[in-house]
DNA sequence: CCGACTTTGTGCGTGCGTTCACAAGTGCCT
DNA sequence: AGGCACTTGTGAACGCACGCACAAAGTCGG
């Protein structure tokens, strides 16, 4: 995982149920998935049909689920309605959260567009940049504010996460000036750790590093297709690219 | 992660090194923190320093890179530059691998413009879309191809990993056309679990999936200190709101 | 009302990943 | 040359997560 900064403490007097990390990962897949589901007037869905929409094993699907609460129906399944609800509650998405971007170079721009954030509860208050040429701007239908006025700016809105999208040289100066504000979240895409005290959590999202650990599997398939050939087998390069394999998929 | 799909398997006659996924997933970290080292002139460095520059314990970051071979010396550390070539091969940095982005919206023109790409040994040969109007258009000192051209592009530049930045809908079937044409590595930036034949690797990026793990965490502290403040409150449970986050969400 | 069928929820075994702690090796200083 | 300080590499213990397989629980048809 990727510095996922786990701290799971104990919890107070409250409902001792910790749920695990590896499980809140995937809740939000799930959610997709169901709403999915919901808008194709479907409203009951077994584990197992739930668990090839999201791309996991059924199993692994239920016991995610018995985390959160013995919702379902022992011979029917799940209401997809019902549990679209309890895992956006159990999310926190039934609140509304006040983010920052900062950073307004390209992948600034595309995060500001991305309509993914706001259709879940994220209210994008603030976009920040240090560029004298980009503040000013509008991005998104929003004015670009001078990055002077951070702390001003999440003071005022409430803001509990930020979201770095800075060069890397800025990314852990920006990191601590929001922290310091009051922050307690950031999602990191500047290519560097950064370092912040107990109570924050990070989350990083690196694009290259993606890339590279594609070409690592990339390499070993390779190496793997030759020395099959230097054996002599003829093991044909892509065998029963199966189009029935293909499109075996449900949707 | 992510569902890195290992398979693992125990490959053939060649060097039986398995290096572990959370390991290889752990080297391009340590790779961009060696190619800071090095460009601030250190030619030598702990495991305890570099584990402080990538953000991993010290322990950790050993038995990563003994899955590598024994480079570093035993009383001093790992020589950079060495360290650096030797990552960057393991990974398979040392050849150019060939990459197309489908799908030039916001994201698409965000990843053609990132830098980060082409210093690591990815080419990105054509940038696809089914647009007719962005179709033409130069993005990165590039012209945008149109969709139709997929399978010509990728046999023709050999390309082996492709990226798709497509809305949800396209997903899938943009990622089996890039598989028929012979790709065998997808970057999935939409937000749909793709379903590929064997052989074929996955990674999955998701954007709003990161932001909903904060909001969890978030309000788990949030949740936390308020049980200090009250007692035997009741939550409401704001049925009316689960409604319309059905409706809104598939872009 | 009963029996056959369906599907959830979960106890358990297994394997992987992380961490600790230490022996073995290396350079430096006297 | 010899001791000392330092660092790597790794054996071993621990904990988490995954998948299997099954009992519990509910539905449906007769």
């Amino acid at each position: 995982m990727s510095t996922p900064r786990t701290a799971s403490f104990a919890l107070t007097g409250g409902g001792a149920r910790g749920i695990p990390d590896a499980t809140v990962a995937r809740l939000p897949v799930y959610l997709r998935a169901l709403t999915t589901l919901a808008e194709r007037g479907v409203d009951t869905v077994s584990s197992q049909a739930l668990a090839d929409a999201a791309g996991v094993g059924s199993a692994k699907l239920r016991k995610d689920l018995s985390h959160l609460g013995s919702y379902g129906t022992r011979g029917v399944g799940y209401e997809v309605e019902f549990l679209v609800h309890q895992i956006s509650r159990e999310l926190g998405l039934t609140q509304d959260w006040r983010v920052v971007i900062v950073g307004i170079g390209n992948l600034g721009h595309a995060l500001a567009n991305y309509g993914g954030f706001a259709q879940r509860g994220f209210s994008v208050v603030a976009l920040l940049d240090e560029d004298p040429d980009v503040v000013g701007e509008r991005v998104a239908g929003m004015p670009v504010t001078a990055a002077a006025d951070l702390e001003a700016v999440v003071a005022e809105h409430g803001v509990s996460i930020g979201v770095v999208a800075t060069p890397a040289a800025a990314a852990q100066d920006v990191c601590d000036r929001l922290v310091a504000a009051g922050v307690t979240s950031v999602l990191n895409f500047a290519p560097v750790p950064l370092h912040v005290p107990d109570g924050v959590d990070v989350r990083k999202v690196d694009l290259s590093t993606e890339l590279q650990i594609l070409a690592f599997h990339e390499q070993r398939k390779a190496a793997r297709g030759a020395a099959i050939a230097a054996v002599g087998r003829a093991e044909p390069d892509r065998p029963a690219r199966g189009t029935a394999l293909v499109k075996e998929v449900l949707r």
